[in-house]
DNA sequence: CGGAATCCAACACGATACTG
DNA sequence: CAGTATCGTGTTGGATTCCG
């Protein structure tokens, strides 16, 4: 049985992947579908998108719903357990605005808006 | 310029390392020095320790005070600006305890007690 | 559209040994 | 005690292709 040295860490095995905390970001302010989210996230791959989103699933924070139509249709949606870490990520995400804000005060420079995501 | 396309992944560059929450959950209790570090932390090896920490020294996090003393005595602690982070890591390892719980009712099995570590 | 399956490169990380 | 240097590896993650 795994074993850890500081609670954290036990939240650290559940959204410490490269690109989980952005996709939980994501699906705190929309469910998404596979394709909505591939646009926000233009770094990524179909693969780790895929791979990230099912180890999101397991661990319960996560949902996958899937229509049945053609063409397909997939969307993600937090469930209750995921709420639950929604404090967590809004002051990540609180904090990381204040650092690009101090790193560079000119915050137009390094952020793609919404927008310009559109376009991607 | 980097670019990102959404604000927490500005916080992920600082605290997205393997070991970096962790040291900085242990300094929120107490500055700390290497070896003390190295303790708490059983699975991390002298070098990641360090490259994690001067990462975060990097990033204005923490500061690295040195003793001029033999032997040598290094202690680490969060500077203003990490303590900025506490909120967020705050929540993160409250999640985790409740996570732990949640996943393991008897909780006695899957952490290791401050106790335990001493002897390590 | 959403995803599975390859193949392959990079580099993150560990183990070890050495220094002041 | 704290830290560097070196080397080897194995997981991680990217590019590509194919499938329902």
């Amino acid at each position: 049985m795994k074993k850890y040295n500081i609670p954290v860490e036990a939240a650290l095995e559940v959204i410490g992947g490269k690109w989980k905390v952005v996709i939980l970001c994501h699906l705190i302010k929309n469910e998404r579908r596979t394709s909505e989210l591939k646009r926000l996230m233009p770094g990524i791959t179909q693969k780790m998108l895929t791979q990230q989103l099912r180890e999101l699933e397991e661990d319960g924070v996560l949902d996958r719903v899937v229509f049945n139509q053609v063409p397909p249709k997939v969307i993600y949606r937090l469930t209750d357990y995921g709420w639950s870490l929604m404090p967590a990520l809004d002051m990540l995400c609180a904090w990381g605005e204040q650092h690009i804000e101090n790193t560079y005060p000119d915050k137009s420079e390094v952020l793609l808006e919404e927008t310009e995501l559109q376009q991607i």
